[in-house]
Order: structure tokens, then C-alpha cells, then sequence
DNA sequence: CTAGGGTTAG
């Protein structure tokens, strides 16, 4: 019964604490309501969790509430696996490696072994903050840190390696250690997907090939993933004969193949076959799912126009479809390109209706859109709608794209805002680029923002400073 | 977060 009523109020209180911690300025005030309404509080991992989902896009706050949690009596609350997860992912984002391996070491401590999945963030992090290196010596020592290597974390390893596009390193170490974890039709699915994604199709069939040779029968997946790879590379016509190759020999064609293909031939340009092969995969058994009608509907956007996609829009509503954040962002971006802010911002208090919040995303493209059309007021008045990062916290994203835009016109109130703006991000545990934060100091230097400059210098020297360095 | 399809421009 009660867990019951923990998990049915846990999203209204989780919103209404990570509000609170984002309204929360002062540090101190922060710290002392939490110590006094800690005891008030039902808390439990779901509640956790979702909490640090709603503060990822501000790190600092986050690992302030786990470590003020961490540091209860276990009798009042102890982390859950998975909270310690989100925990070492949003350290690792903001690159504070010591407070990762401080966590993990934590979590240990407390008798809750890292799991592959724990390590498959740690991993990942590494891999896409350029250190392949790093975390190839990571992946080999894992054992020594609780978690054992099977095939299960090798391929879950090759993928992030080829997600991040280092398919080479992915592949010699798909060739050096493959004789010790004996790779299976997903490994060789994972590789074959990597050499796709950088357009290397040839390589990827070389791979399909070996993987038969070794007595591996591909999979749809695995005809799936060759068949985006063609579309990638631009390779319309091996696209389409291999498509027609999988119909005649008997291929289970499924909602995945039809959603490639509609979309492949779309954004290529060719509208037309779209539409057509939309149109017959219902003949052919297999009805569209959202993701299909997602991708058509982007087509029509970008390649015919906004008003044919609302047409899909209203035919997918009257066969009783429901659409996700995904349909509506796509619909937004195409009336934001057609300059027709105004319905874009209907469509957006729309979202609402149907249970999708517009997401950071939904901002983003809005926000990116008025900045090129030079409406840079409306475009911060946007911004400010995100509730000053109470609503929903802006990302990376949003801050380069704004911050950018403030380069184009030369006013020089525009640096004051860009260094508010970079000095906001960094308060959040974001990692500017070095271009960006070049960029913004110069351009308060040169317009004689010297108090701002210096503020912004004094929080680069201490990284993730919220209001001082989180201590973990 | 052991593999495949929809969101961001160029």
C-alpha cells in the first residue's frame, strides 16, 4: 500500500523538490531546508531517481542532493544501485573523473556491486570526451572493480566505441579479443553497424560475410542495419536492390525496414517512393507504427511542405494514433522553417494536451530558428519561458546556440548577455568549448566588461563550481 | 546501456 502511494505521488513530489533545489540560489538555504524536511519525505529510489532525471541539466544541484542524501543515516535512506548510476553518469558529463571514481568506490563501500551497466556509462563518457584510450584500460581492469567481462560488456563496449565513430579501435579489438569472449550475431551486428556509420558499406557487407562464414545466420537486424547503411552513404540504388533482394528471398520485412526505407528515400529527396512505400506496407502486413509516421511526416516537412505533413499529422490522429514528442518536435521545426513561428508556438501549447511536455528539444528548436531569422529578443524571451531552468533546464545546446547568435549583431550589450549567459552554463556544470569560452571572454574584454571577465575566470578555476566545488 | 527505424543546420 505504500509503496502504492510512493510510486503514484512520486512524479508531482519529485517535480516539486528539483523545483525547489532549482529555485534555490543560496547554498546554505538550500542545505537547511533539505536537513529539515528530509524526515517529511517518503524517500525511496523511484522518488531518487526521477529527482536526478529532472536535475541532470544541472549537475552541481544534482550531486549536492545525492551526496545530502548519501550522508543520511541508512536507516533513513540508503542509495539504490541505480541512483548511484545516475549519480556517476552526471559527474562523468561534467567531466569531475575524481568524483567518479569516488562514487564508485562509494558504492562499494555500501555493499552494492557496479554493475555492467555502471560501467557501461563510465565507458561511454570517456569514449565520447575523446579518451577511447582511457577507457580501453577501464574496460580491461573491470574485473578488479567488481564487475566481470563477458561478451555481454565486450559488445556493449564495441558499440559505444562505434557510436562515437572509432570503429577501427572497435574492430581491432573485435579481432584481438573475440577468440576469448567467442562473439555472437550481435557482436558481429555491432561492428557491421559501426562501419555504417561511417558510410563504409562495403566494409559492413565484408563483415555480414565473415559472420556467415563462421556459421552466424544474420538476422532482420542485421539486414536492417545494411540496408540504413546504403541510405547513409547515399547509395539510393544498392538501397532499393537490396530492399527488393530481401522481398524476394523471403526476408521478414518489418515495421524497421518500411520506417528506413520511407525516410532513407525522403530526406534523399525522392518524396514520391516515400509515399509509395508508406502506402503499401499496410498491403503488406505490417502497419505503421509512430516512428514511421514520424519519419514521413519529416519528410514532408523538409523535402514537400509543412502543409502536407499536417494533412499526415490529422490522418494519424483519426486512425487513432498517439503522438509523442518526437511528431510534434518535427512538426515545429517544419512551421518554425516555414517562418511560421506563431503556429509553432500553438503546436507547442498543444504538446500539452497530449501528454508530451514540450522537452528541452522542443526549446531548442525554437530558440535556434528565431536566432536565424535575427530575432534575438524573441529568441531569449523563449529562453526565459524555460522558467529561468525551473521548467526545463536548458542543455549544452541551448547555451551554444544563444550564445553564438549573440556574436552577430555587434552590439555591445549582446556580450554582456553572452557572458551572463556562459557564466550560467558553467554555474550548471556544463563544459563550454574552448572556442565558446574564448570567444565570450574577448568579446567582454573588448567592450569593457572587466568585472564579468574576471567573475568568469575566477569559476573556470574551479571547475564544476556550484557555488564552490561540490566535495564528494 | 548486448544489435536495427523518427528530432539539430551545414
Amino acid at each position: 500500500m505504500c509503496c502504492f502511494l510512493i510510486g503514484q505521488y512520486s512524479a508531482p513530489l519529485s517535480k516539486n523538490i528539483s523545483r525547489f533545489i532549482l529555485r534555490t540560489v543560496d547554498i546554505d538555504t538550500l542545505t537547511h531546508t533539505l536537513e529539515e524536511t528530509a524526515c517529511k519525505i517518503p524517500w525511496s529510489p523511484p522518488l531518487v531517481n526521477c529527482i536526478l532525471k529532472r536535475l541532470w541539466n544541472h549537475g552541481p544541484k544534482a550531486l549536492l542532493f545525492f551526496n545530502f542524501l548519501d550522508f543520511l543515516s541508512p536507516r533513513r535512506y540508503a542509495h539504490a544501485a541505480s541512483s548511484f548510476n545516475h549519480a556517476i553518469d552526471i559527474a562523468a558529463r561534467m567531466r569531475q573523473y575524481n568524483a567518479v571514481w569516488t562514487l564508485l568506490s562509494r558504492m562499494r563501500s555500501r555493499n552494492i556491486t557496479p554493475s555492467p551497466l555502471t560501467f557501461a556509462i563510465i565507458l561511454e563518457r570517456f569514449v565520447s570526451a575523446g579518451k577511447p584510450e582511457k577507457a580501453l584500460r577501464i574496460f580491461l581492469s573491470m574485473h578488479h572493480r567488481g564487475c566481470p567481462q563477458d561478451l555481454s560488456s565486450f559488445n556493449t563496449f564495441l558499440d559505444i566505441l562505434c557510436k562515437s565513430n572509432r570503429v577501427e579501435m572497435a574492430s581491432s579489438l573485435f579481432r584481438a579479443l573475440g577468440p576469448r569472449f567467442r562473439p555472437d550475431t550481435v557482436t558481429y551486428n555491432i561492428i557491421a553497424n559501426g562501419w555504417c556509420l561511417i558510410k563504409r558499406t562495403p566494409v559492413a557487407l565484408r563483415v555480414m560475410k565473415d559472420m556467415v562464414e563462421r556459421g552466424l545466420t544474420p538476422t532482420p537486424v542485421t539486414y536492417n542495419i545494411l540496408l540504413k547503411g546504403y541510405f547513409r552513404a547515399g547509395q539510393l540504388k544498392e538501397a532499393w536492390d537490396f530492399f527488393l533482394q530481401m522481398k524476394r528471398r523471403g526476408c521478414e520485412l518489418d515495421v524497421v525496414t518500411y520506417t528506413t526505407v520511407v525516410h532513407g528515400f525522403g530526406v534523399a529527396g525522392e518524396v514520391e517512393k516515400a509515399q509509395r512505400v508508406f502506402d503499401e506496407m499496410v498491403g503488406h502486413g505490417c502497419l505503421p507504427s509512430i516512428a514511421t509516421y514520424n519519419a514521413l511526416i519529416q519528410v514532408l516537412c523538409k523535402k514537400d511542405n509543412v502543409e502536407n505533413a499536417l494533412v499526415v499529422f490529422n490522418d494519424l490522429l483519426r486512425k487513432g494514433y498517439l503522438p509523442n514528442s518526437t511528431t510534434y518536435n518535427v512538426l515545429i521545426r517544419g512551421l518554425c522553417h516555414a517562418s511560421e513561428f506563431d503556429r509553432a508556438a500553438e503546436f507547442m501549447e498543444r504538446m500539452k494536451g497530449d501528454d508530451c511536455e514540450p522537452n528541452v528539444q522542443t526549446f531548442n528548436v525554437i530558440i535556434r530558428y528565431l536566432c536565424d531569422a535575427g530575432e534575438i529578443e524573441r529568441s531569449l524571451s523563449v529562453f526565459a519561458k524555460m522558467g529561468n531552468g525551473v521548467c526545463c533546464p536548458p542543455n549544452l545546446d541551448t547555451y551554444n546556440v544563444l550564445i553564438s547568435a549573440l556574436f552577430v549583431r555587434k552590439k555591445p550589450d549582446d556580450m554582456l548577455t553572452a557572458g551572463k549567459l556562459l557564466m550560467e552554463m558553467m554555474e550548471r556544470g556544463f563544459v563550454p568549448r574552448k572556442f565558446t569560452y574564448n570567444r565570450v571572454l574577448n568579446g567582454l574584454l573588448l567592450t569593457g566588461n572587466q568585472a564579468l571577465a574576471k567573475e568568469i575566470l575566477r569559476a573556470q578555476s574551479r571547475p564544476g563550481h556550484f557555488p564552490r566545488e561540490i566535495r564528494l
